[in-house]
DNA sequence: CACTAGAA
DNA sequence: TTCTAGTGG
């Protein structure tokens, strides 16, 4: 759960063609974890092969990358390194709900109730290094680049971006603005479509582009404050004031001006060493510059292996993904050599 | 979530 | 051709 500071942010709609030739960084966790909880069965269930293994995750990258790819996106996708310590509340607390979510689902197929079981078979659904090793397995024979960050993924990416080695961000929370991160897109998918949490409900939804500099204007804070209302509300980094969402941490850090004087207002002051160590995180966070970001053909020998012998994918699909990577690719090399002549 | 066959 | 319901793995 990202600091819930989104509500402060304007966001501009724009088309899938707006990012022809873009490079686009993938916070690889959050696009894995949503296809597992998504790409589901009538049951509810995440998808499987014949010996059980989860395939969701698979079918979820092999669509929706092929697809970025054929419309001229180059992705890039970011995968987490360790989780600082700061974040093992937040994790422990994840644990706790998922296993919780998990009683529930078992309560709910004894009981026979279809939404229930949907419900918390989603909610119990835990991403094991099983589903992120086979996804880096699959990018790479795909021809996709990915990126190992030390530390938060999000960060990692955010770091990319100042370097300009990439265009945009993509994610679905607003963890890369608090990381820095000066434009992020959210709702980029193929159907256009995202579900409702806890509801099986689907609804049409445009890709936004949300440029972090536009909203500070905006708002009249600096980046610095931007962070300092994250963090009273709270991240996954630290725990936030109790009753303090976006608007009031808004209105606190203008009145205020820091979190620091924000806190001895309050007299919580022993609160700001604990803050100050989250906002060290967010501003230096671990990441590395040893990364290349090439795009290679599309290897079908090794997909049909792996996905189709081995993961009970059909041949036909994945060769199709194969074939579209592979045109994606060559029409954009001539391209770039007729800019030449 | 994305794909696809069949309906409209 | 476009849309919907059902399947994929």
């Amino acid at each position: 759960m990202g600091a819930d500071i989104g509500d402060l942010l304007e966001r501009d709609e724009i088309s899938a063609k707006d990012l022809d030739g873009k490079i686009v960084a993938f916070d690889a966790f959050n696009v894995i974890y949503q296809f597992v909880t998504t790409i589901r069965g009538r049951d509810g269930q995440a998808l499987t092969d014949t010996n059980g293994n989860i395939t969701s995750h698979l079918a979820g990258l092999l669509y929706r990358t092929t697809s970025f790819v054929e419309s001229g996106i180059k992705p890039v996708f970011v995968f987490d390194g360790e989780p600082p310590e700061l974040k093992a509340e937040t994790i422990e607390k994840r644990r706790e709900l998922r296993d919780k979510a998990h009683e529930k689902w078992k309560l709910a197929v004894e009981k026979g109730d279809t939404a229930e079981i949907y419900k918390y078979a989603q909610a119990s659904a835990r991403i094991d290094p099983q589903v992120i090793d086979e996804s880096k397995m699959l990018l790479s024979m795909m021809g996709i680049p990915i990126v190992e960050s030390p530390s938060e993924g999000e960060a990692q990416a955010a770091f990319m971006l100042e370097q300009k080695s990439v265009d945009y961000v993509s994610s679905q929370d607003y963890d890369a603005f608090i990381f820095g991160a000066p434009l992020v897109i959210r709702n980029l998918t193929v159907s256009g479509k995202r579900k409702l949490p806890g509801k099986n409900v689907y609804v049409d939804v445009a890709p936004e582009k949300v440029d972090f500099q536009k909203n500070l204007a905006r708002l009249g804070i600096t980046k610095e404050q931007f962070i300092d209302i994250a963090l009273l509300v709270g991240t996954d980094f630290n725990k936030g004031l109790e009753r303090v969402g976006a608007k009031t941490g808004l209105k606190l850090i203008r009145e205020k001006g820091t979190f620091e004087a924000v806190l001895r207002s309050k007299e919580k002051e022993d609160l700001i060493p604990e803050f100050q160590k989250a906002k060290a995180f967010f501003e230096h966070p671990p990441v590395t510059r040893d990364y290349v970001l090439r795009w290679e053909k599309a290897d079908a020998d090794k997909m049909v292996e792996f996905l189709c012998r081995k993961r009970d994918f059909s041949d036909d699909r994945v060769l199709n993904a194969c074939q579209k990577i592979n045109a994606a690719r060559m029409a954009k090399k001539k391209t770039t050599l007729d800019q030449w002549f």
